[in-house]
DNA sequence: GTCTATAATGGGATAGAC
DNA sequence: GTCTATCCCATTATAGAC
């Protein structure tokens, strides 16, 4: 943290989220990314201490980021109460395509990193991005809440769950140039849902009795 | 194929199929693989060829079932014309929760296993899979466009992959005893995403101005 | 078809000089 | 802080007996 030489550090960290992101965490070597970051082999244990150290140290500094990002942008829009569902809606997602100054390239890698994170269940790096979510999740669904107040609170958790898919898996498979219309998109998208009428007991049944048929 | 014994075969398949989506393809091993379904340790180059092999047959018999599940229930909502937005939302979502006959275990395995191959990019396997799955999406797009007419195919793609994201990371996510509820959720929540009107270009003014504000 | 034994490779981590 | 050299370990794949 208060070390001089804060380029070799940097320089492993960048190259290797870019590795991480391109190839997986197995895939990529230590040999590859401290050979293509143009340092030393071993300065990856002297300044992580091990390769699972130096992940999760890619992860906090962008994730701290993007969540910190998502938070600021979710205080503009609950300076108006009650907020706007589109404003909620942008805070959560706009930050994700463009959260670094380094644009949006930066921000793709990250979100295929984060995917990778997803799929990853059962691992040290998945939980720990669960606990980061966890409170930035609560803060928006209850944001959502305040703007649509006759939600069901369970219900929201639940729909934010599918704009979280929706949004990393877009997000780590889209062409660069098309981010910004994209969450455009999203926001449009997912407002619509989140606003959709619950259907009535009777309009269930007579959907389960339609499946019932084919 | 026509091997008499399929039963080693078979066994290797189906506990590889687990301890890929458990672990993932590179930490999942074939010692492990091979102790696990009592079978010797060569059995799984003598019966795939490889590891590679092997994972991309895990992987065909799964998206192949999957597939054809998904066709036979949008041929039966096609057999209204027009057919209900809903049942052709069900036909794409229902079978990805039970689409094999071992019930529901096994299907939120294979969305472990889908979300790693989306994960993936650059590898054979994730090309295999989005060659396999623009076929069926192609047909779901241009059946969601007979449901509704005035919508903009273009745009109509876009949104199915939003739902696809949806899908396949709550899918892999959620615990077992949710996913039938949570697919109805889905079908109601990407109706409504879908049914929402095009914003206008004043409209869209008003909101870029807004963010610029924050 | 199934097994044992092993070849061939490459990995992460570290000791110790500078 | 940085480097070289190396340890130690695990992997996939295969050769060859049965």
């Amino acid at each position: 943290m208060f070390q001089l030489s804060v380029s070799t550090r940097d320089r492993i960290l960048d190259t290797a989220e870019r590795l991480f992101a391109e190839q997986g965490f197995h895939v990529a070597t230590l040999r590859q990314i401290t050979q293509e970051a143009a340092v030393n082999l071993a300065a990856v244990n002297y300044h992580f201490g091990s390769k699972q150290a130096l992940m999760r140290a890619i992860f906090k500094r962008r994730l701290d980021a993007l969540n910190t990002a998502r938070m600021e942008r979710l205080d503009a829009a609950l300076r108006i109460d009650p907020p706007e569902l589109e404003d909620v809606l942008d805070a959560f997602v706009q930050p994700a395509l463009a959260f670094t100054r380094g644009g949006d390239a930066e921000g793709q890698r990250f979100m295929q990193l984060l995917l990778r994170a997803f799929a990853d269940r059962d691992t040290d790096l998945h939980q720990a991005m669960r606990l980061e979510y966890a409170h930035v999740m609560r803060r928006f669904a209850d944001a959502i809440g305040h703007a649509l107040p006759d939600a069901d609170p369970e219900r929201l958790r639940q729909q934010l769950d599918f704009i979280v898919g929706a949004l990393t898996l877009t997000m780590a498979e889209s062409a660069l140039k098309d981010t910004r219309i994209i969450a455009g998109e999203l926001v449009r998208f997912a407002a619509a849902g989140l606003r959709a009428p619950i259907p009535t007991d009777a309009e269930q049944e007579a959907r389960f009795s339609l499946e019932a048929r084919s």
